[in-house]
DNA sequence: ATCCTCCTTGTAATCGATTCCACAAGGAGG
DNA sequence: CCTCCTTGTGGAATCGATTACAAGGAGGAT
């Protein structure tokens, strides 16, 4: 493979002029230009990055630490973190941690050692070790989706504090009030988040949210089936089931589909995350939609102002009630009549 | 950020002797060992893998590049190749090319020009020229699941063939004879194959394949959608349509439940790639599944075999057929009685 | 006591770029 | 005609590691 130093005597000039060229400096003549140019073109030369890595102390690359790529919410967080990134020049490498403490610090300590510029992190627990030093020692940072409270990185995350509201109403408007939640792990603020918005909800209707009807799961599709198995085993089983996130949902249908009940008719079944799938299954799943594409691109902005050394700032975007058919059926739409919705909620073309 | 010459400092020795111990160098006295050691723990020294890679001429790292990312089944291979390479002792860097061969070429230069020790590939079209010229330059470099035909690097793929004849069987048995296919990207070999292997299927029951009904779609849910609705409105629609991938079979339930038929009361539907959503969708859907994981698997180790110097064989892994009900209601197993199945087939509890 | 090994260690070259500094040539201005 | 500036160019240092080579010291054999 070319170097520098080839293309230079290929030219017929020094490596100082050829690096001169290929960077764009002005005081470079002309004829030793084009000389340049066609040594680069006749030996299919391309800049080494690694060198150039080293020498200018930035590598142009992104750090995505992500909980687990399986997931539609991540995937497609994964793919608009990369296209924005592209966009501003940057590289995106992606680690998937899988829920997975151990391979987050894993994925965070090889991106350190490759010098990545910045780290965008959806964190899995508590923080890592590696990662809260990283944060303190300045590496640029920016957590996405989840967070970690009190490390001084900015946020960039959707609320789903409004839509929840909704979906209670929604529900709450069809007739149910044995409402359930499959959590998320409490030690995400997504998984504590969730549970809370849905209890104050629940609230403003004078529902109870009993303990019984809060199941821990972990994001797993796996944790779903068995806190919905839970659940229809209790004496007075819940009217409607609410999964903290798209996978725990589709346990939860598996769970439902197993017992031979069907949804909405025997049980109904809400998500938080809302996916392309959940228009095809049997019924549409009712969810909650987060303007991921958005987010990913935030993220990625804010993260490359701190990199370039503007500030950076956390962004929170609202999520969306998406109302489909797992509920229960929508009274038909009233023709021009005042909505009796607390908030503008998207009625999905089935 | 701490270097290897403050350590060295801090241990009181010079650099050669730091890079040693770090790297397991056998002439290394216990007592440089141990305050090299000491130092590295007081300063959170980690290695500089740029300088390394420089120095030493090896990044460690795979590339990666897909077609889709949100297409499940590139997703789940993008995760068992990271797995794999993990586990070797490398990482992985994935480019997305959307199916888009200009974003291809991209990741392909990006990549190379990272110096990444070789590349996996599942190209969009015939080939970019920068993968092209790769190949023949000698980077280590491995297909998988689509290939290019005529260029020397082993492939690294699954053999739909002996499921497409399963699935026509399948179809046959339940009365149907007039069979579509939606057929991905002719410029991809999986998009002709799957034509050819079908074709075939059928000429093996005196069945034809007319033109009308060979739909030309591009592996992404909207050509699908557009097929299907060119087939709904032939004269004689198909009895049967079978996607050539899972995006374009939700692309056609799509466009089926548009024009409010069912399946499979109206029109069955098969599909080649199993995703967990199959399970889900109204009715579940019979596909042919192939061992992504595996194959993910394969592909590192044919890679990280041709890196090191070993030879790195091709691999082919069969598909098989998983049965469920988009196609028409299975007859009830016969009990103990010799299976009329050209091969074993799973049926899939629903 | 002398010489030869073996073990440990440090010095310095190297990988492929970028960039500071010095210098030469040529034009402008006095 | 001499100075001063500008412009273009090359030499060499540098980034942070790895590693060939040389050298010093300890211990064993003669």
């Amino acid at each position: 493979m070319a170097s520098i130093k080839d293309v230079a005597a290929e030219a017929g000039v020094s490596v100082a002029t050829v690096s001169r060229v290929l960077n764009g400096h002005p005081s470079v003549s002309p004829d030793a230009r084009t000389r340049v140019l066609a040594a680069v073109e006749a030996l299919g030369y391309r800049p080494n990055a690694v060198a150039r890595s080293l020498r200018t102390a930035q590598t142009r690359t992104l750090g995505l630490v992500i909980s687990d790529v399986m997931n539609p919410y991540f995937t497609e967080l994964a793919r608009s973190v990369e296209e924005e990134a592209r966009a501003l020049g940057y590289s995106v490498i992606i680690g998937n941690a899988d829920e997975r403490p151990d391979l987050q610090d894993h994925h965070v300590t090889t991106l350190l050692d490759r010098r990545i510029d910045g780290l965008l992190v959806s964190p899995t627990d508590g923080g890592s070790p590696r990662m809260l030093e990283a944060a303190r020692a300045g590496t640029p940072m920016v957590f996405v989706d989840r967070w970690i409270p009190g490390v001084d990185v900015p946020v960039v995350r959707s609320d789903g504090r409004a839509a929840v509201r909704d979906l209670v109403a929604h529900l709450h408007g069809l007739g149910h009030r044995r409402l359930a939640i499959i959590a998320g792990p409490a030690a995400t603020t997504t998984g504590r988040e969730r549970v809370d918005a849905f209890r104050e909800a629940l609230g403003a209707y004078g529902l109870p949210l009993p303990d019984a009807y809060i199941g821990q799961g972990d994001f797993q599709a796996g944790s779903g089936r068995r806190v919905t198995e839970g659940f229809l085993d209790l004496p007075e089983p819940p009217e409607v089931v609410f999964a903290a996130d798209n996978l725990m949902a589709l346990g939860a249908l598996d769970a439902v589909r197993a017992r031979g009940l069907r949804v909405p008719e025997d049980i109904g079944l809400a998500a938080f995350d809302d996916i392309p799938w959940f228009v095809h299954t049997a019924p549409p799943v009712t969810a909650i939609a987060q303007p991921t594409g958005d987010l990913g691109r935030a993220a990625v902005r804010a993260l490359v102002d701190r990199i370039e050394g503007r500030t950076g700032e956390s962004v929170t975007l609202p999520a969306r009630l998406v109302v489909r058919r797992s509920c229960g059926e929508p009274a038909p739409a009233p023709s021009p009549s005042p909505s009796p919705s607390p908030s503008p909620v998207q009625r999905s073309t089935p």
